[in-house]
DNA sequence: TGCACCACGC
DNA sequence: GACGTACGTGGTGCAA
């Protein structure tokens, strides 16, 4: 077996693992993020590489040989900080626990002893690998040795081999300390060439060589500016490249041949996870973590028969479904608190009881749930009505914080201060084994959740007021649980013979397409893999490689659309990836959740999931059905009124978010505009272009509409450069550009980003918040990200906002007016509805009406509206 | 079972 | 210069 040897860069990953998690703690206070952040790292290099031989390094003290040459080296940098600090003698006991050797050498930092192991291992035949955060170490990238360097988080790894840098930078690996002697390393204070960067860097290297050289022929420099720089800081180039070389000959005293690997003492890395309380790495080291046991005892009793002396004003309710589609699994359990008790009883229990469901259906009695949606959709398929629900535990905390609101009763209880409570997982199991306990446990579980949801309801409610955010609550996202409830439940009718047919007419297209295309390959192979793909269109057709991936060569549409005038195949897999789309994930998909009974899909909307307030959809999800290619929107074929004479009737808002842009800006242009009803994207190629109505182009057109899209979506530069196949210069250009010409957005922009600076989240028209705690960081990219973030969520959440109050006063119009129509669906700006022939004229007064109506802006909201047999003639 | 890649909508 | 760049859901392939 051929010899491996992994050298760890100890400092650099602990330095990486320790930022890139946040601060977690153990039970006695210890922060651990570091330690647990090396110990995965460590766990994916011992697995995928699998070393015989291994060792990590670290420095040792403060200063080395390097300050000798120049006494700032690593000056100015932040010192370690304690929470960090506190960690390393943890990450040597893991080491310890692990028997990996560790090393560390005075006067010389971990790169010297990597350097020196590592050119010694080569001489004697090993394969050498190098794992750390340090782009400096791709100098000792050879033949033999690959260089792994962390990328985002700790376990995404980048292998440099001289290939790749070759790739990646143009320039072999030993001239990489020539590079960094140019631009030097802020991070080490090794100064470099003042004005030179990266790009300059490889430049010149790639004309000269070495500094040496570059330096010697200094003449040949093109640029005056760039020539007296380089004259001007020769001796400090020369020292930078010094500072950044790697000693390849320290006197490092341990041989490669005493670091082979034999295994780690399991006994005391399990003693060691314990105390640090890494469980999950402990159960998969085959331990049962035993839980926390500071658990209190909750006193509840078992219901058999529910009589009034259980049923109380203001209990809390809560439903278990096991499946989270609650209109496939059942009840498996119901559990209620209030002040005469806490109870737990089976769905059996309940449906026996009338006493229960009249006081379940009772809108006078108030109750608190935990997922009021899922509550009352799931009691409804038991045919018991749930009315009267004044408190919502998930969307409370939605609400609060919608970062922090994952789908989790445990987490949700936890971060609002309830008493403990075991996890879902715990009590029930996960994956194949995830089944319903005996009912003693499931009962225990379920009444400390009523109970939860109980403590937490005023606890919660005063934080939401304090927010000012209770309006939002009761008026706005509680009312909406129920009408998503009715809009669930009724479902939308699919006509499954117009689906099968379709079925059965791509299956044979896709055949012929399949064949032409491996006839065109020259060989079978699956077009489905891009793995395979990958290797025909760019290895045997030897088209040029446009885009990779960390996995190998991309072959997104974007790529293969830059390919077609190079070979006839690409048109062609092209075709069969649109309709083998339309047909796994339309078609197929949809057969797939039809439900027997009815022929209905009742599709799940997430009310507390997204990051702006907008809805999600899934099994199916109905708001990502195609519409732009007219292959694909076919498919709204297949979605049908389900009773007879009845058609669809579908409304949408015309650029609302841009509206609410106008609104919010208070932008005089744009409001003007929007008062004037003109097309908005050539509005904003009029201003963008300094041209007149007569004079915009459909090209300038598409820029200034994917500008506006840009807007509305808070992308990036790079994100517009995507979309339009321009650079990313002429897309910054065309956002200032737009900025210039909306001054009271461009204001907007600063003001919102300076708020969410100060306050740490921003908010939408109806009191939703974001919080933006990245706004301050010091990297650029989470920086920049955060503020586009800052700048477009109040944006699109008040969008969403406005729609969803649309939706309240719609559900009321409509039980107001008597009419049959209802709503089926929200795709965002839209909404969709099914109704009887003779109620299409009513609808066509009350929908705009009431739509554009739903809140007052300072320019006019406008809604469009059609409809027909089909969703698809509702266009 | 989990991740990578790709593609659909707004 | 910073290396990753609206938000979602879901399908297939592939390695573990």
């Amino acid at each position: 077996m051929k010899k491996k040897l992994v050298l760890i860069d100890g400092n650099s990953i602990a330095y990486r693992a320790f930022f890139a998690l946040p601060l977690l703690n153990n039970d006695k206070g210890v922060h651990t993020n570091a330690v647990y952040g090396f110990t995965t790292m460590l766990q994916k290099i011992m697995t995928d590489e699998k070393p015989t031989h291994i060792l990590v390094a670290f420095d040792a003290g403060k200063t080395t040989f390097r300050h000798k040459t120049y006494g700032e080296y690593k000056g100015g940098r932040q010192k370690t900080p304690p929470e960090l600090s506190e960690q390393f003698p943890y990450i040597r006991e893991l080491l310890d626990a692990y028997q990996i050797p560790r090393y560390e050498l005075e006067n010389y930092e971990a790169d010297d002893i990597i350097g020196t192991l590592s050119l010694q291992a080569e001489k004697d035949g090993y394969e050498v690998k190098i794992i750390s955060g340090d782009k400096d170490l791709t100098q000792l990238s050879s033949e033999t040795t690959t260089v792994g360097i962390t990328r985002k988080g700790i376990t995404d790894i980048e292998m440099y081999t001289p290939e790749h840098i070759m790739e990646k930078w143009e320039i072999t690996p030993d001239r990489i300390i020539d590079m960094k002697g140019l631009m030097g390393d802020s991070s080490d204070n090794i100064p470099g060439v003042p004005g030179v960067g990266e790009k300059t860097a490889i430049k010149l290297l790639k004309q000269f060589g070495t500094i040496e050289k570059l330096l010697d022929s200094i003449d040949e420099v093109s640029g005056k500016k760039l020539k007296e720089k380089l004259e001007e800081n020769k001796d400090q180039a020369v020292m930078s490249k010094e500072l950044a070389t790697i000693l390849r000959e320290a006197p490092v005293k341990v041989t490669v041949e005493e670091l082979n690997y034999e295994g780690s003492d399991d006994k005391k890395l399990k003693e060691f996870f314990k105390e640090l309380g890494f469980n999950s790495l402990l159960e998969k080291m085959g331990e049962t973590v035993e839980e926390e046991q500071d658990l209190q005892d909750v006193s509840f009793e078992i219901l058999t028969e529910i009589n009034d002396g259980h049923l109380k004003e203001d209990s809390s309710l809560y439903i278990e479904v096991m499946e989270d589609n609650y209109f496939n699994g059942e009840i498996v359990g119901i559990s209620m608190r209030n002040q005469s008790g806490n109870y737990f009883f089976t769905l059996e229990t309940a449906l026996s009881s009338k006493a229960f469901k009249e006081w379940a259906a009772d809108e006078s009695i108030k109750k608190s749930v935990y997922d009021a949606k899922m509550s009352i959709v799931s009691l409804r398929r038991q045919d018991i009505k749930l009315n009267g629900v004044d408190f919502d535990l998930l969307i409370a905390s939605y609400i609060l914080n919608p970062a922090e609101s994952a789908d989790d009763f445990a987490s949700v209880a936890k971060r609002h201060g309830a008493s403990a409570i075991e996890s879902d997982e715990a009590v029930y199991g996960k994956g194949a084994k995830r089944k319903v306990p005996a009912e003693e446990k499931l009962a225990e579980h379920l009444a400390r959740k009523a109970n939860v949801v109980y403590e937490l309801k005023s606890i919660c409610e005063e934080s939401l007021k304090e927010n000012d955010q209770y309006q939002l609550f009761t008026d706005l996202e509680l009312p909406l649980a129920i009408i998503l409830a009715d809009m669930e439940y009724t479902g939308v009718a699919v006509d499954v013979d117009r689906l099968k047919e379709m079925k059965e007419e791509l299956a044979n297209r896709l055949d012929e397409m399949e064949k032409k295309i491996h006839e065109l390959a020259g060989e079978v192979f699956n077009i489905n893999s891009p793995k395979q793909l990958g290797v025909v269109l760019f290895e045997k057709l030897e088209l040029p490689v446009i885009k990779k991936t960390k996995t190998g060569y991309s072959t997104s549409a974007d790529v293969l659309e830059k390919l077609q005038s190079k070979h006839e195949i690409v048109e062609h897999i092209l075709n069969y990836r649109q309709l083998g789309k339309l047909q796994s994930t339309y078609i197929e998909g949809l057969l797939k959740v039809v439900h027997d009974d009815g022929h209905k899909v009742h599709t799940r909307f997430n009310q507390a999931l997204t990051q702006t307030g907008r809805l999600s959809s899934t099994d199916p999800n109905l708001q990502n059905i195609p519409i732009r290619l007219e292959e694909g929107r076919k498919i709204r074929q297949a979605f049908v009124p389900s009773e007879k004479n009845w058609l669809m009737f579908a409304a949408d808002y015309s650029q609302i978010e841009l509206r609410v842009l106008a609104h919010i800006a208070g932008d005089e242009k744009l409001i003007h505009a929007f008062n004037e009803g003109m097309d908005i994207h050539t509005k904003t190629a009029m201003d963008v272009f300094h041209v007149d109505a007569d004079s915009v182009t459909s090209n300038m057109r598409r820029h200034a509409k994917a500008v506006n899209f840009g807007i509305v979506y808070g992308i990036s530069d790079f994100g517009l450069s995507q979309s339009l196949g321009i650079t990313r210069k002429e897309a910054g250009e065309f956002i200032q550009r737009y900025l210039d010409s909306y001054p009271g957005v461009k204001e907007y922009m600063d003001d919102i980003i300076s708020e969410a600076k100060q306050k740490g989240f921003v908010k939408t028209l109806l009191q939703r918040r974001r919080y933006i705690p990245e706004i301050t960081s010091r990297n650029f990219n989470l920086r920049s990200f955060a503020e586009r973030t800052a700048m477009n969520t109040p944006i699109q959440g008040s969008a969403a906002d406005i729609i969803k109050k649309a939706m309240i006063d719609m559900a009321e119009r409509l039980e107001k007016e008597n009419l049959q129509s209802r709503l089926l669906l929200q795709v965002h700006d839209e909404l969709i509805f099914e109704a009887p022939e003779e109620e299409i004229e009513r609808l066509k007064e009350i929908v705009p009406d009431v739509m554009e109506n739903a809140v007052e802006l300072n320019v006019p909201l406008k809604v469009d509206y059609s409809y027909g047999p089909t969703w698809y003639d509702a266009k």
